[in-house]
DNA sequence: AATGAGCGT
């Protein structure tokens, strides 16, 4: 019995943080996104609506190489949600970058910086239902 | 038209 709660201890103690956050990332406890869950991709909000992809980089890149710069806009009107992402190519790059400009002015407003959440690949799980089935003719 | 926390057409 106690060897079975030490398994299970370490077994929940090797389960990587990022890993956790993306799975009970409706669980605000779980998603600390400003604490360092190990990633080289950062989320940044905070922006001006009229700084483009081209802007966020050029303010990045003295970090370290970008691998990757997106802006979230709007379908309908293309404009900027205000917020966009940033991918180092090396995740020390990101989180000097990080330090260094979260906080900091970008053409008169403040960015908010913290370590991105895993993009939602699938979309919510539907969990299976037992019980009541219909009744099947046979 | 304007908006100001957030996690991506």
């Amino acid at each position: 019995m106690r060897n079975g709660i030490e398994l299970l201890v370490r077994r929940v103690s090797a389960i990587p943080q990022h890993s956790i956050s993306s799975t009970f990332r409706f669980l605000p406890q779980f998603c600390s996104s400003s604490s360092a869950s190990p990633s080289s991709k950062l989320f940044i909000g905070g922006l001006s609506w009229s700084v483009d992809e081209q802007s966020l980089k050029d303010a990045f890149s003295s970090f370290g190489e970008v691998s990757e710069v997106r802006i979230a806009y709007d379908k309908g009107s293309g404009r900027s949600r205000g917020y966009g992402f940033v991918d180092f190519a090396e995740e020390d790059d990101a989180l000097s970058a990080k330090h260094a400009m979260d906080g900091k002015g970008l053409l008169g407003r403040p960015l908010r910086i913290s370590f991105a959440l895993a993009r939602v690949r699938g979309g919510p799980v539907v969990v299976p239902r037992f019980g009541k089935q219909p009744k099947r003719d046979r």
